[in-house]
DNA sequence: AGGGATATTGTTTTTGCAACAATAACACAT
DNA sequence: ATGTGTTATTGTTGCAAAAACAATATCCCT
């Protein structure tokens, strides 16, 4: 914002790509969609996060929540902005030039893009929404294979914030269970994002001093051992515990 | 990133604005850029955040660093991208428009911009500057009073960043501190940032446990006092630490 | 020599974290 | 009915880090 007359001023598009990440009870996953190639009459197939250029006087928070909405069949989500991504060679991939002269129909010098992450219940609406018309898949967030533009640098980005995220206020972990879990399902997410394996007596007496997770009067049914309780999140008493 | 056809794609300008932060050895300070807004022959003073709409073909990075060194006069400083902000009405107030119809000389609708974060020593290069044409001053960062546009939101969500970045990360702190500083500067630095009072003897006990803080063999001159002795941080040291 | 001001130092108690194994409950096969 | 396989649940001890708490040392100045 400073007067200079010699270098261009850059009006670049900007866009918003989300980490959309669930957990499925054994490993984190992220959620991505199929892209398709044309090139010299071959169709190639790739895989890339849900986003979108935003619009005209569209806040960048509303244009994320648009973006999982129309990608994703997600509303109303918990969003939260972690990192803006603008390098000069985000497009130059020739895979990503051609893609984005076919859907935007523009040529594309750079894309600032500013990445977002949400978490899911994997169960929820997004299955069903798979069914449908765009290829959605859930793929395991430590190994996504190759995507498209910078894609999994950014996923990287995420899993850093996640981890960051959950040691301040763990409230976060809880939109990626079922609203009722076991203190196995629990114990894996928190070893999933910590990466490395937890005590097993130790974790339970951290649960014990957790009083926003109750246990329920409800077990496992039909499992070949013994059954496992029942807990949920109690979103009012955890918010007693935040002060 | 998605086909879209109704509304229109947005093309917006982009912005990079610095949080540089100093501590004085009694209070955190933000430095500011004294901005003058010319209205019906009157004129105007203000404060803003150092920034600069990005150049064609410049990363977010090296933007940072050029506003930082054209308007600071520092040059190659660790910079931390933290926060993109790009609110529809973060350049809707009448004066926001007039000025940035005068300093870039087109209409805008909206800037989306990056903020970065800088810890800098106060007494370094940057006082000189301030001599020289550029009004940049030294203000408190709990109360900078009015800024521009939405300056005073960035510079909070930059305080969050600092408590984050310091519990982590405890280098950043001594890029506030003179080469030689003494234990209170230290302890006080840590009590304005964690916002509360620490036990001298305990914050003692973990200055000894902290090997890159080393001791000299010098201490204060001239004080009414028991003369503090001085401590330097050692990088070196700090980085075999951090295995 | 004494007073005013700030620097420096050690002990105890409490709390949180890490390591470690035996028993309980369920389904199923015999 | 009994046994087997499989997973769930529970307690104690030792160690390390954090919190609470006050007396003495050193400098300048009068």
């Amino acid at each position: 914002m400073m007067i200079e007359q010699n270098p261009p001023l850059a009006h670049h598009h900007i866009s918003v790509d989300c980490v959309v990440v669930g957990f499925d009870g054994e490993q984190l996953k992220v959620l991505l969609l199929k892209r398709t190639i044309k090139e010299d009459g071959n169709e190639y197939h790739d895989m890339k996060l849900p986003g979108s250029l935003i619009y005209e006087d569209e806040d960048l928070d509303a244009a994320a929540q648009r973006v999982l909405h129309e990608q994703a069949g997600i509303k109303r989500m918990t969003l939260e902005q972690f990192k803006a991504f603008g390098s000069r060679d985000r497009t130059k991939n020739i895979k990503d030039v051609k893609w984005l002269e076919r859907a935007i129909q523009m040529k594309v010098d750079r894309i600032v893009t500013i990445a977002y992450l949400a978490l899911v219940k994997i169960s929820s609406s997004t299955a069903s929404f798979t069914a449908a018309g765009n290829e959605l898949c859930w793929i395991p967030i430590d190994n996504p294979g190759e995507l498209a533009f910078d894609h999994n640098i950014i996923i990287q980005e995420a899993i850093k914030r996640i981890r960051q995220a959950v040691s301040t206020d763990p409230i976060n972990l809880f939109q990626l269970l079922p609203h009722k879990f076991t203190a196995l399902q629990l114990r894996t997410l928190f070893e999933r994002i910590y990466g490395k394996a937890l005590d097993v007596r130790n974790f339970q007496k951290k649960l014990k001093q957790m009083t926003y997770v109750v246990a329920l009067d409800e077990y496992e049914k039909n499992v070949a051992h013994r059954a496992a309780r029942y807990y949920r999140f109690d979103k009012v008493e955890y918010n007693k515990t935040r002060r």
